[in-house]
RNA sequence: UCCCCUGUAGCUCAGCUGGCAGAGCAAGUGGCUGUUAACCACUGGGUCCGGUGUUCGAACCACCGCGGGGGAGCCA
């Protein structure tokens, strides 16, 4: 694309409020189009506050009274409210009052669209998190949803950074699969029979009919797809919708998600938990660094305290212990639990959070799992008794990342998919990486989501997705 | 799916033992001040989630339904 092209666009593009709050303010002419927050009108002045998304601050705008002569812009002003679209034209000065280094001293002010305040749902006052699940297509004009939606950008970005940096390759698995027996929970199924025919008919299905001439799913992980490129580009990772029917009901859990998996080949358990801690803690100290602003607004308040437990985080070597040790820990723990913990037992919530909150006070990756508890591709340890998996815990809600060591030897693989009495045709693809080429390898899977929550210190997953999906909610 | 909590003005909530429907914020009007969660005064604003029942009388008690939240399980 030519030099002429990128020129034209850029000169189409008006600077953004965060572009002109960081330019020194010397009265120059700025245009600045965006949403009122908020006006205060006094007998001098009338004051506009003016969000555009670009930063969580807005934009001070003054109208001084002597403008107001002007009957057209006196009504003009009159119906500017809270959620109107505006573009305001003035000169850039140093603010004379506290609170802001600069601000818009008008010349002229053009109503775009306007939002009535009888109508407009959302007032120039704080509003509950609940409410404004409701308006999941207004409340990213929010100074919460809109520091979300900068955060969540900021870290895709910082996803692709890390890996593109550290040599792995983007690959895109597919979101429709054949293959039911992924193991991850519940699928949902992917059909072009006509359903309520099929119900009044009575019979049988034929799948035959259907669109692949089988049953197909949306995908719950594209982990065992991705080791086919690990195979062969040695460091590869997906990060792409991802998708569970299970009927969860938690601020943790979305029936529509995205997650990111790593897989690198000719690598053990160790090299994982190395990949795995130093991704959290590049993604963190990028929030930190690239989303300061919204970071405070967070800490600030959302989660007291979030700034400095993430400083901690991206400093501070994670914790390690076997799951073994984690359970001798709960053994020993001063703390009636609901489930009693035992060696065999999976981890609960409680479990998990007692080890990240009160034994580390940290994220803490637990390895070497029972193999009864964990999926039938991971690597089986020396012992006979557990495989080679890692689960990253952290503070407020727990697991963050499941990980593991993959499976390598054939024959081991082999047995292990007889003894739970699955398919070995099904998986003959799979085992095929085995056959040929085969190495250790090893990866994992990150909630993305999850990621969010932890950066934000929002608590309710449904607020770090734009538009969440989980039972009974597929509104918007 | 299970357990607990909850539903009253646009929003957040109070409403005692069953006895005339309340506050703050928001909105409108006026005033005031380089204002900034603006401030002061006044005004308007209700299917008390829906249904059924108990009662002289139900926002309040009982039952059924619907919505919202939190926790558990499944997991990322």
């Amino acid at each position: 694309m030519s030099d002429a092209f990128f020129r034209e666009i850029h000169m189409t593009l008006l600077p953004t409020i965060k572009q002109l709050l960081a330019m020194e303010p010397i009265g120059q002419e700025v245009t600045i189009r965006g949403w009122v927050r908020t006006k205060r009108e006094t007998k001098q002045s009338t004051f506009i506050e003016v969000n555009d998304g670009s930063c969580l601050s807005n934009i001070q705008c003054v109208v001084e009274s002597a403008l107001l002569e002007n009957e057209a812009l006196k009504s003009m002003l009159a119906r500017i409210a809270t959620g109107a679209s505006v573009e305001i034209a003035g000169k850039l000065v140093p603010s004379p009052a506290k609170g802001q280094k600069a601000e818009v001293s008008v010349i002229r002010v053009k109503l775009i669209g306007e939002a009535p305040a009888d109508r407009y749902p959302l007032q120039k006052k704080a509003h509950s998190l609940e409410f404004l699940r409701e308006l999941a297509h207004l409340r990213v004009r929010t100074n919460t949803f809109g520091a979300v939606a900068r955060v969540r950008n900021r870290m895709a970005f910082a996803i692709h950074q890390f890996f593109q940096e550290h040599g792995f390759y983007y690959v895109h698995t597919p979101i429709i699969t054949a293959s039911d027996a992924e193991g991850a929970g519940a699928m949902f199924q992917v059909t072009t029979l006509d359903l309520d025919a099929l119900a009044k008919s009575g019979g049988p299905v034929d799948y035959d009919k259907d669109f692949f001439g089988k049953r197909a799913y949306l995908t719950v992980s594209g982990q065992l797809n991705v080791e086919t490129y690990c195979q062969a580009l040695s460091r590869v990772y997906t990060f792409g919708p991802t998708f569970r029917a299970e009927n969860s009901n938690t601020t943790r859990h979305l029936a529509e998600f995205w997650m990111i998996e790593p897989e690198m080949a000719f690598a053990e358990l160790s090299d994982n938990i190395a990949l795995a801690t130093e991704f959290i803690q590049y993604l963190v100290a990028v929030a930190l660094k690239d989303c300061a602003e919204d970071i405070a607004f967070f800490d600030e308040r959302i989660q007291p305290g979030l700034r400095e437990s993430l400083e901690k985080v991206a400093q501070t070597p994670f914790a390690h212990m076997t799951y073994t040790d984690a359970v001798r820990e709960l053994e020993s723990a001063n703390t009636q639990f609901e489930f009693k913990p035992y060696w065999g037992c999976d981890l609960q919530s409680e479990h998990e959070k007692y080890l990240t909150e009160k034994v580390v006070g940290g994220p803490v990756v637990v390895t070497d799992y029972p193999k009864e508890i964990k999926a039938f591709y991971m690597k089986q340890n020396e012992d006979g008794k557990t495989v080679a998996a890692m689960d990253v815990l952290v503070p407020r809600f727990g697991e963050i990342i499941g990980g593991s060591e993959r499976e390598w030897r054939l024959d081991v693989l082999e047995k292990r998919i007889e003894e739970l009495g699955l398919s070995k045709e099904v998986y003959s693809w799979y085992l095929d990486l085995r056959r040929f080429g085969s190495t250790p390898h090893s990866g994992f899977g990150l909630g993305f989501e999850r990621l969010l929550l932890y950066v934000t210190g929002m608590t309710n997953i449904r607020d770090v997705i734009p538009f969440p999906r989980a039972p009974r909610q597929a509104e918007f």
